[in-house]
DNA sequence: CGTAGATTTGAATGTGGTCAATCCGAGTGG
DNA sequence: CCACTCGGATTGACCACATTCAAATCTACG
């Protein structure tokens, strides 16, 4: 763990552009700015270290920035009453945050790293100026956001459906294709969430999850030891 | 129903400007437009009747117009692969559509009338230029989406919810919030949707739904006859 | 009045939840 | 190096809730 946080860093000496950034093909800010390092520039003002555990921003902190994960995962969600949470989302690198706070000028959910990750800010007043100033980053913006609301409807529809194998198998491709790493498309993934979480995320118990991985095995579909998963079988998980 | 249909056209004869429309205070263009009746009538083209059962767009048209809501309840769903339908929502009087084609300029998911509706059209060209001209309309737009975000996200934490009960109970409490109308707060709300998509809509069977309905009379909560619902206490609906 | 579709109800089944014990791996300290 | 601990993960047994299939009603509408 020492030793990741350290390469960690190591990506990312503080003065860094976002040229170099391992992310930057999967990044939406650099999506967002056309590529145009310049402008990028111009709305990404730092980029922190989050250790595991660290909360990027809290229900009803007011909006400040956005957040883009460079390195590292980070998890969404909500804390209804009673200490009763509930999993929104994993957010990986590329990914943007806090783009539900933008209506309320407050954040509706919360966010934490659950490991050890880089994290860059947008902060939003900024960004808003410069939307402004440039009209295509405005464009860009509005279907950003668009965006973003289809993908909540694809979510909405892994978990309505019904068996527990069907919202596993969903979840664990729609991991897979949004790691954009090599190893990654190889179909080997390392879960950075526990089974809790996911369990959580996907309406199940932590057990189910757990039942479920090892017959998935037995069945061939994937191999997982803990959290390190490997994909076999894509055409009959895509059946699930 | 015949009756019905003729009494919502005699809401919204050819022609009439939006100041004096009944859904006017729950309009989400009026609170894009700052209530500005003029600029309104800029954005908002034309209205139209659409019967029970007609589609106001389909998965994969490409994105002409959004539509708001004036009377009746439209249902959005997407077809998965063989003919499986996700419903992912219910659009009552005041409610946007089509604002997750904005990305892709294509529609990700179909909308169709469940009774005879009137539907405001706001084609998404005439819109874009009008929000290049009108900054403070841009603005609201943006926040219009991440709100949307916002609810969207809420919405995952009824799905996510382990239990049915909570679900329906959250699911009404939602809608009897959204209706704007008099006799809807005092908890009296008609269900324009069947068993079948509210069940489909929360992960549910049809006949789960139609239990938990009586169930829940038997208990109190509220009464029911058909799609006639009174919600009697709402303390306790809650309480799940 | 009769039909088609929606809804309710019943009985049997099974999937996933709960509770509890065990196991495993990483980190800690003797 | 080993024993210990702690949190996460696995596994088993049992049970409850929701699904499924089927039949019976009910409702809207021709």
């Amino acid at each position: 763990m020492k030793e990741k946080t350290a390469a960690i860093t190591n990506l990312t000496p503080p003065g860094t552009s976002c040229s170099g950034c391992p992310a930057f093909k999967a990044c939406v800010a650099a999506r967002l700015c056309g590529h145009d390092t310049a402008l990028l520039g111009r709305v990404v003002t730092r980029r922190r270290l989050r250790r595991k555990g660290e909360m990027l921003y809290c229900v009803g902190d007011p909006l400040r920035t956005l957040h883009v994960v460079q390195a590292g995962s980070i998890r969404t969600g909500m804390s209804t009453c009673e200490g009763d949470v509930q999993v929104l989302g994993f957010h990986v690198p590329g990914d943007i945050l806090g783009i539900d706070a933008i209506g309320e000028n407050s954040h509706p959910s919360d966010a934490t790293a659950i490991e050890a990750s880089v994290v860059c800010e947008l902060p939003y007043p900024l960004l808003e100026k410069q939307m402004r100033a440039t009209p295509p980053l405005q464009r860009e913006f509005l279907r950003l956001l668009s965006g973003e609301i289809a993908r909540e409807k694809e979510l909405m529809c892994v978990l309505g459906q019904r068996n527990a194998d069907s919202r596993l198998a969903t979840c664990l491709l729609n991991l897979s294709e949004r790691y954009g790493r090599a190893d990654t498309r190889a179909g080997r993934l390392t879960l950075a969430m526990s089974r809790q979480d996911l369990g959580n995320h996907l309406g199940l118990a932590m057990e189910t999850i757990s039942r479920l991985f090892t017959r998935f095995q037995e069945e061939g579909l994937l191999s997982v030891a803990g959290r390190r998963v490997q994909l076999l079988d894509y055409p009959r998980l895509r059946a699930l």
